[in-house]
Order: C-alpha cells, then structure tokens, then sequence
DNA sequence: GTCATGTATCAA
DNA sequence: TGATACATGACC
C-alpha cells in the first residue's frame, strides 16, 4: 500500500513520526489562564480503570468559564469526549505535558461539589464508575432553557404547625426540631386513614423554614402529584420543584437549574432526585422506601434509600422514612439506634381500622341470581355489602388481566396440556381454554391426580373479579384500576373498585371498607422479600380505609404477615424478618453482591476477585443465558467487598477482559 | 473506548 | 526482511 502522499511506505516509528510531523509546526504558544491554570477533569468514559479525574490546561481564554461544575470537552486518547470539571488548582502532579481543554460547553455549574462528591461515594459503594451515576445524577443540557433566567421566588413565609403531627409519637417534637434547623432522623409509620402528602409537606415546610432545603423522593409520578399538590397548598410558585423525566428535558432541566441556582428550596421527584442539586440541603425523605421503584435499573443499580442515607451522612442532614408499611432496611435503622420511631400510639390505631382475616376455610360461593359464582367467602361478600352502603368499597386483587393458568376445578393442580405439558389458558373472552404452547384444545381434559375434568381459574385476574362483582352487586357501579389504566382517584359514593397492588386510587373521605383477595398469591411469589411486599401493598390498600372502616382479607390466618397486618404491626414483622435473615446471612445484617457473566468469564472474575475475610461465595447458578455468582459478607465488611468488586472491575477493563455484570445488595435477589 | 508500541509469526 | 496479527499499556 502506498502512502497518501505517494511518499515510499516508511515502516513502523518513520511512519508514525510523519503522520505526527503532518500539522505543520505553526502553532501558537498556548497563554494559560493566570489563576488556577489547572483543571481537574472527570471524564465520561465507560471505562472502569479511567475512573478517576485527568489534569488538563486552562486557556487563557477559558480562565473565567471553566468554573467548577461546568460541562466541558476534552482531548482524550486522540478523541473528543465530554467530561466534568471538578476542580481548579494552581499545579498538577502529572509528570507529562497537560493537553489544554478543548472547549467549555457551558459555564454553568451543574455538578455541585456536593453532588460531586455524592456521586464518587455512590459510584464506590455500588462497585460502578462515576461516569455511569453521573449519567443518572446530572440531566442532560438543554441550551435554551440554559439561556433563560431563573426568576426569583417570593420571599419564604410559610411556617410550619406542629400540630399537624399531634397525633403521632414524636411527631410534634420532629416538626420542631427541624424548624430549630436541626438533624432528627426518623422512621415514620404513617398511620392508616392518613394522608401522607399533607404530613409531608408539613416537615418540609418546617425544614425550609429554618432556611435549609428539602428534598423528598417518592416513587412514582401519582405520588409525585400528590405532594406537589400538598406543597403547592403551603409554598409560594416557584420555592419548590419537581424533578421527573416524563415532564420532558426542558422542563427538567428547568427545575433543575431553579435548584442549582439557589432559586427553589424543595425539590421534590422520582428516585432521579436524590442526586438535585439542592443547596443547604436541611433533610431528606422518602415515602414508601420499600417500593421497588426506588431500585435504579441502570447501572451501577443504586437504590435511592441508599442514595439519601449517604447523602444524609455527608452533607448532615435530616432524614424522614416514611411508609404505612416497614422495609427490613428502615427497621434496622431503627434497631440500630441510627433513627427513632415516628408512630401512632396503639389506642389511637385501633380506633382507625380493624382488620380480620377470612380463611379459605370458610369459603363460600356466593352466588348471584343467574346462579354464576363470585369468588368470594360469605365475610367478604357481607363486608362489601355493608360497606357499599356508606361509600367505596376497595377491592384488592393480584394480577392484571385475565387469568393465566388454569388448574383442577377439584384439587387446584395446575393444568398441563396432555399433548406437550404446555400451560393451558383461557386464550380469550369466550374462548375455550387452550395450550398456550402448543394450541390444543383442553376439552375432554382429565386431571392426572384426581381424575376430575372441569378446570378453573386459580387466579382471578381483576378484569374477571370486576365482572363477577358486576354481576354480585347489579346496581353499583365497577370501577378498575390496574396496568395502563390506573385511577388516581375516585368519588366519595359507593361504588366497587377493583385494584391491582399499587394502582389503588385513593378515596376522598376513604374507603368504606378494603379487601384484600388472593393474598396467598402475593405470598406465593419466590422472591426473598416477598412477604415483606405483600405487607406493604396491604398495608398501603388498608391505609385507604375511612376512619372506622373495615379492612378484611382472605388468606391464612396463621401467616405471620397477615398476622401482621391483623396487629398494624408492621415493624414486628419486619424485626422478626431480620432475625431470620441474619441467620441466613442475608441482608440487611449481610451485604450481598451478585456477578453475573457467562461461566467461563465468571470463573476468572471470581479467581481475580480478592474478597475480605469472612467472604462466602454462592454459586454459580443459572440465570437467564448466564451464570450467576452471588457473594456476601457481614455488614461491617460491605465498604471492603464493594471496594474488591470496584478493583476487580477496574483490572477487568484495563486488560479489555469481558464485562461482568455486579449488583451490589440487589433489590430482588433470589 | 482509541492510539501507539512491542512481540510473534509467516510468506517470499 | 517486511507485512501482518494480536497483546499490552497509556490515556492528563
């Protein structure tokens, strides 16, 4: 091959010396800036052994934009890549020539050292980079919206009252220490009946008035309009924003900048926000921390409970957990001494709700004047007949749609095409059911364990539980909320309102009654949390519940977890939890990592991972087309095991060896 | 990731 | 001997 210029081929350093000699010498001297001409670059790489910020010149030209925080470009590798300016200093300990910044993208400071140093603790105790929680940490620019001013919110006047939280233990003596300005920590068990927006609000308020800000994540955008409303009742426009991606990035962007700017105090979001800007951060709090939502899917997958405690520690802040229900990690904060409880006093919880418990036992088929059944035990059928004649009547059901699998009409076994062993399902409205793999028809089916021949609907699904009410109780209006069709709210008459866990739309003055059905199928799930979910999304539906009302579900009354929710004894539930888990060495008490790789990959990670002492290693198993490895330690080793992961990964990707999936304390492991 | 360099390998 | 492939390490 023969040289562009038609010069000989020169081999190897000849070649490379006349490709570098190519610009001709004429450069001018660069003039760096006289102050600080050293800036400290985080640069967006993916790479995990580049973790850490690059020195480069600041131009002359550049003196007065490259500010800490800004967005800029630099040479990289003989590449153009963005990056983050941490810092300015006066030299730089790197032996060679520093390249000069390309360009600043813009001088405002996006990346507070705050955030900053957030993002470095974050990125270390999940064992991911930098560049990958400051993808999640700091929205992407939006030029006009940049170009714009903030406005200036009126002045602060909103003071809190105290007596908002009267009701609760502590509650009053929280609101007034953070209007003193200073750093309670509390688990908060919202009381069932209450609404939690309003309380909320009020502990921002109290925060924001003694000069701090706020900031608050809940998980999902009803939640979010629902505290927007309740702040927007006790703030002037402007003092508090909210930070969720579906608003668009301009506007995000927007709320983003009020917050950098100093303009707003509160923020409020989705798990995004607990890396907001937010300035003289006073506290932070979450609503529901046990909601999966929280668990970002991105990597390094960091939870936004997590996110906030560490924030909490480095900036000295105040924390507020709140749920109706307890996560496992909120009751170790609690068992630890680390918070102090926020609850009602047990008269005042009986006074709210009682719940009880219909056993599967005293099922009965309650039937409606064409003779077709509702699935549903006669406590639970008189329940929602009382209960419709004061207002809504909620109904919890698990599973969107139509049933999946059908079993046994007679012996509940699930049902197996006896061509290919296929599941068989009603495949639509009307339809007779069918294999779902292979197609064949179900009809003449025969039990292979009793002999039976009619099938059933193990699960109903709420469109199905919605009909047969329909047909249970003609004269009241069915209402349903689930998957893509989630109500936020509904009227204050009764009507029937059928629910997945989740999407219960809240009742002006409550429900008159809640039930809660197929609880055995929440309880059914393999997950390690799973009885700690199901309490949750009960106790979140039986907190919907009208002062007085009746909460019933069907199940198992000897289940601890329903005998939890019996008691409102969430945080018994989750202690006892812990216990067990600590005995099975898992979390809260234990920190978890899962690797996940293909085996042969798997193998070298595990061999070049140094783990602490006191280590155990699981596995590998299956997972998906992968294996999975899954490694634990004792709580007080979790910083040195997430620092062994961070290594590994590091030396991983500087020797280009396969990328290993590591999660560290997965929300739903196993 | 890109780029430059070093070492192994092989046809001519 | 030079051309090419692949491994390795730096990257500010």
């Amino acid at each position: 091959m023969t040289d562009p210029q038609g010069e000989l081929s020169l081999p190897g350093i000849a070649r490379a010396e006349a490709r570098r000699a190519k610009p001709p010498a004429e450069k001018k001297p660069l003039v760096l800036a006289e102050q600080d001409p050293v800036a400290q670059v985080l640069v967006d790489l993916p790479l995990a052994h580049l973790d850490r910020p690059f020195d480069y010149a600041v131009p002359a030209t550049m003196a007065e934009t490259a500010v800490p925080g800004a967005r800029v470009k630099v040479r990289f590798a003989g590449q153009d890549v963005d990056g983050f300016l941490i810092s300015r200093t006066v030299a730089s300990e790197h032996p060679g020539r520093l390249q000069p910044l390309r360009r600043v993208v813009s001088a405002e400071p996006v990346l507070t050292p705050e955030v900053a140093e957030l993002v470095g603790e974050v990125a270390a105790r999940y064992a991911g980079t930098r560049s990958d929680v400051l993808r999640l940490a700091v929205p992407g620019r939006h030029a006009t919206t940049e170009k714009k001013a903030t406005p200036s919110p009126p002045p602060w006047t909103a003071v809190a009252d105290p007596a908002r939280w009267s009701s609760y233990e502590g509650g009053a003596g929280l609101l007034e220490s953070l209007t003193r300005g200073e750093t309670p920590r509390a688990v908060w068990s919202a009381g069932p009946g209450d609404d939690w927006a309003p309380l909320l609000a009020e502990a921002v308020v109290a925060t924001a008035s003694s000069g701090r800000g706020a900031l608050v994540c809940v998980p999902d955008y009803r939640d979010v309009e629902r505290l927007d409303t309740a702040l927007s009742a006790r703030l002037e426009p402007g003092q508090h924003v909210v930070l969720t991606a579906d608003a668009g990035p301009a506007q995000r962007y927007a709320a983003f900048l009020a917050l950098s700017r100093g303009r707003a105090r509160v923020a409020l979001g989705t798990r995004a926000a607990a890396f907001a800007p937010v300035a003289d951060l006073g506290l932070v709090a979450l609503w529901d921390d046990g909601d999966d939502l929280f668990a970002e899917p991105r990597a390094p997958y960091p939870h936004a409970r997590e996110v906030l405690l560490l924030r909490a520690r480095l900036a000295g802040t105040a924390v507020l957990l709140g749920s109706h229900a307890r996560s496992v990690e909120a009751e170790y904060l609690l068992r630890s001494g680390w918070a102090h409880e926020v609850a009602l006093p047990r008269e005042e919880l009986r006074r709210r709700v009682t719940v009880k418990v219909a056993g599967d036992s005293d099922f009965q088929v309650a039937r409606d004047p064409a003779g077709r059944g509702a699935r549903l035990p006669a406590d639970a059928f008189e329940a929602i007949k009382a209960g419709l004649e004061q207002g809504p009547v909620l109904i919890q059901t698990p599973r969107a749609g139509y049933a999946l699998r059908l079993a046994c009409d007679r012996c509940r076994t699930p049902a197996d095409c006896q061509v290919c062993h296929g599941p068989l399902r009603v495949v639509g409205a009307g339809a007779a059911p069918a294999c779902a793999w292979c197609g064949t028809s179900a009809a003449g089916w025969t039990c292979p364990v009793c002999g039976g021949h009619g099938l059933r609907a193990p699960v109903l699904g709420d469109l199905r539980t919605a009909e047969e009410l329909g047909r249970a109780f003609p004269s009241v209006p069915v209402r349903t909320s689930s998957g893509d069709r989630v109500l936020s709210d509904v009227p204050d008459k009764p009507a029937l309102v059928v629910s997945t866990p989740g999407a219960e739309p809240v009742a002006e003055r409550g429900y008159a009654a809640v039930l809660l059905l197929d609880t055995w199928l929440l309880l059914a799930r393999s997950d390690l949390r799973a009885a700690e979910e199901a309490l949750r999304r009960w106790s979140n539906a039986a907190a919907l519940v009208a002062p007085g009302g009746r909460v019933l579900a069907v199940g198992d009354p000897a289940h601890p977890a329903l005998q939890a929710l019996v008691r409102w004894d969430a945080g018994g539930f989750a202690d006892r939890e812990i216990t067990e888990r600590q005995q099975a060495h898992l979390p809260p008490s234990s920190r978890v990592a899962t690797l996940t790789a293909p085996a042969e990959v798997l193998d070298a990670a595990r061999a070049a991972l140094e783990l602490p002492a006191g280590a155990e290693v699981l596995g590998p198993v299956p997972a998906e087309d992968e294996q999975r490895l899954v490694v634990r330690v004792p709580r007080a080793a979790g910083a040195d095991l997430s620092a062994a992961l961070q290594a590994m990964q590091a030396r991983r990707s500087a020797r280009k060896e396969p990328h290993v999936r590591v999660q560290v304390d997965p929300h739903d492991l196993g």
